[in-house]
DNA sequence: TTGAAAGCGATACCAG
DNA sequence: CTGGTATCGCTTTCAA
């Protein structure tokens, strides 16, 4: 790889010169200009990032950390991101939580080492190391957080409630997400106040996390507690599908028994039969806006929205009765 | 966040000193050593990335390109590979290519420019470009690729062909991977030794792409082209779990009437029902050691196998049929 | 309009 | 054992 150094010899000028016609900063004369322009295509010439990094004290280097990739929202989110970013000249480093909070500071450590130019985060908790790293939080967003990109939970718990509301439901439970995701407890509090508006009772399943190694487990459990339930409105489509195939399993004729409604609409809710009907969560808008916002940030721009609310959307698919009018 | 050279100021030492006590290289004097300790425990430092990467040319941080993050089967890889490089002081640079030459291009140049230590591909043709960066191939491997990890696509071709072969398959149908794809060609060839091997009849199907959004009009072409096939060697879940939902939606029962297998194991692949059958491969598994390889490659360290071939396996779920014991 | 030179934060050689 | 210093590749004053 060439070097600044090298371009300023061929070119027959200083590397002060050279650094300007690459940054176009100061002033360089319509000569010069061109034999370092020149120079730089003969030599195949491009900076060198990390020496640029070490005297700006700032890389191209953006910290996208995620809660778990394994679950199948994130890799759209990230999708997004990654898409955002290249178009404004920035790259992504990977920090894969594990929900594991030494694991998050662990990253945020290494983050600041590689002189990361801001932090997309859609885990908790990211701004208590973070000092004067732009952050931009990302779909698990708290209320005290500056900046962010996130989704109207509450208008997505009443949705889900009303898309079963009108449904007839005869035994309605709730699965509520874990306590620590913040936007569970929002999700519920929407669904509560449509069940109570329509004077319908309801029990709350409790589940303790959004991983997919823990569904065999909370399936089990749910049909245990709840082996009635006929409306079931789940904490996320994993879950869903989880119940789903139970029910299927056991002989349950999905929706006329057992209707069902997820949240996320991950690409692979509409792959099965009955399709899953959900409340899609725009998890690539989500990452792509959180990066064009983060960027804004980084370079000082002005930003006019620094929380975004982006809207959930009700998909109705095969795992919902029919729509009951009420005169 | 501290410098080297205040560590050293406040230890009463120079910087070289603090250097060796970082890297624990040379000698240093026991008072020495305590006196930067505490000093580096006060300061609460760590060293700059950065400036160690332009010193040293090289970094700490790994290139990873996937052709498709929101291609299930890339988020596991990616996460065995973030678990293994993390535990080896390395980070990931996201590159996500999108089966596109140009964006690949770009991410090696970008990679370049930071000095990455090495590339992990699970893109065709990274080698190119590369000229003296370690670089692992995982999964899409070429014959002439010299470090990678992947599976024996021959044998993953049998395997689902023999499973196919032992239930009595009426008019099978297989569906072929795209051809730019290495190791469509290899399953496709262990598939039909299976057939030609039994004396059983077959049909093929080309798919030209393995991204989610072209399912459904794959699908459709599939059902027009084969609207009698009773048994599908798909070549991927994702198609297997479309056509599966198409089928059950038209009302064939699966899998008495169509029965098919998958390949891959994605997560989703056990959240249907049924669920499906289909071969394995071991997405994490080809990241985790795929990273072990590199970072042994980066380091110097002897390297017992170069190419690390992971087995598949079959396994089986409802989607096919009972298998039929013949004499 | 240009070039010389001083850093950015770390490492490693060489002399003491 | 320890410290001074050149160096990595680039940017940015400051003078000329």
């Amino acid at each position: 790889m060439a070097t600044i150094k090298e371009v300023a010899k061929l070119a027959g000028v200083s590397v002060a010169t050279v650094s300007r016609v690459l940054n176009d900063s100061g002033y360089v004369g319509a000569e010069s200009r061109k034999k370092v322009e020149q120079a730089i295509e003969e030599l195949e010439f491009y900076p060198n990032e990390v020496a640029r990094s070490l005297f700006q004290k700032k890389s191209k280097l953006i910290g996208l950390l995620l809660p778990d990739i394994a679950n199948p929202f994130f890799p759209l989110l990230a999708k997004g991101a990654e898409d955002a970013v290249n178009q404004l000249g920035y790259s992504l480093i990977l920090g894969n939580v594990q929900d594991d909070v030494e694991k998050e500071e662990e990253y945020l450590k290494i983050f600041e080492q590689n002189n990361i130019a801001g932090v997309l985060s859609a885990v908790q908790g990211s701004s208590k190391r973070l000092k004067n790293i732009p952050l931009v939080n990302l779909d698990r967003v708290e209320s005290f957080e500056q900046y962010a990109v996130h989704t109207n939970d509450y208008q997505g718990g009443m949705l889900a409630a009303q898309a079963m509301a009108d449904r007839d439901p005869k035994q309605v439970v709730i699965m509520v997400g874990p306590k620590e995701v913040p936007g569970s407890f929002e999700r519920l509090a929407g669904s509560i106040q449509i069940f109570k508006e329509r004077d319908i009772a309801y029990h709350l399943f409790q589940t303790t996390s959004f991983r997919l190694e823990d569904t065999d487990e909370t399936v089990e459990l749910f049909f245990k507690e709840h082996p009635n339930a006929d409306s079931v409105v789940a904490s996320n489509d994993v879950y869903a599908l989880a119940i789903m195939r139970e029910a299927v399993k056991r002989g349950i004729n999905i929706p006329d028994e057992l209707q069902i409604i997820g949240y996320d609409d991950m690409p692979f809710s509409r792959l099965t039969y009955p399709g899953l009907s959900t409340i899609a969560q725009p998890a690539y808008e989500i990452g792509y806006k959180g990066a064009q916002l983060l960027c804004n940030c980084i370079e000082n721009k002005p930003v006019k929205t620094k929380r975004i609310q982006l809207p959930v959307e009700l998909v109705l698919r095969e795992s919902l009765r029919e729509k009951v009018e009420h005169e």
